[in-house]
DNA sequence: GCTATGATTCGACGGACGTCAAAGAGTTAT
DNA sequence: ATAACTCTTTGACGTCCGTCGAATCATAGC
């Protein structure tokens, strides 16, 4: 009943993907989101801190998801979101910590 | 004699940019030829670790300094450039070491 | 001056990326 | 069933990126 989608194991984690996934300002945003917050978020509220349309969050998730960082399970017609910090810890020590934790840029308009 | 080519100020570096800049591997192949060094590294030996053609090495160069990444010391028609570790070190805590310490994945074809 | 050398800039090409509107797929509720 | 709801996929559009060959710039040395 609670399905979770694909995701790379993490020895295929790549810090190529990972480092692309992280350089852009919208998915950085939603890592925080879940980064913030302990445990799985709802994928609504995490979007609502981000100014896109919901296809992009859409698109957004599924390469955060693809690239190792999050994981999604899908519950009924809901779908909660967290951040894979452990599995991250272990594959690349101190990355996730180094890019989430300092304050951003502002939004570049 | 030894002009040093423009960079940005610490302040101005960009989590945004400084990601998009390490995610390429053949720019973090030489951020690594530059870090495993203390110091100034002579150009041309830097980029003898990759496999592109001059003008796109000097691209990447280009890239990293504006970046806010390296520091290029023109001295002749001989560049030497460095890693800007302590400038990083202030504006992003332990992210070089991060990135730069992991064995990368082999260079995808 | 003239030539050789080390590195950049220019222009072009193919491919990837971020974004959205419209349509679709799956789930809950009436 | 039928409708409402949540999220995704598709297709398209404009933009940016990595790469190279050819041309250019700047310095060193003869």
């Amino acid at each position: 009943m609670a399905r979770t989608l694909p995701q790379p194991t993490i020895d295929s984690i790549t810090m190529t993907t990972v480092l692309a996934a992280l350089a852009d300002p919208v998915r950085r945003s939603l890592m925080r989101a879940l980064y913030l917050n302990a445990g799985p978020v709802d994928c609504a509220i995490a979007a609502e801190t981000v100014e896109v349309s919901a296809p992009t969050v859409s698109h957004h998730w599924r390469v955060l998801r693809e690239a190792g960082l999050t994981t999604t399970v899908v519950n009924g017609r809901r779908r909660t979101i967290s951040v894979r910090e452990d599995d991250l810890e272990i594959r690349f020590p101190g990355l996730l910590k180094a890019v989430l934790d300092p304050d951003d840029e502002p939004a570049q308009a």
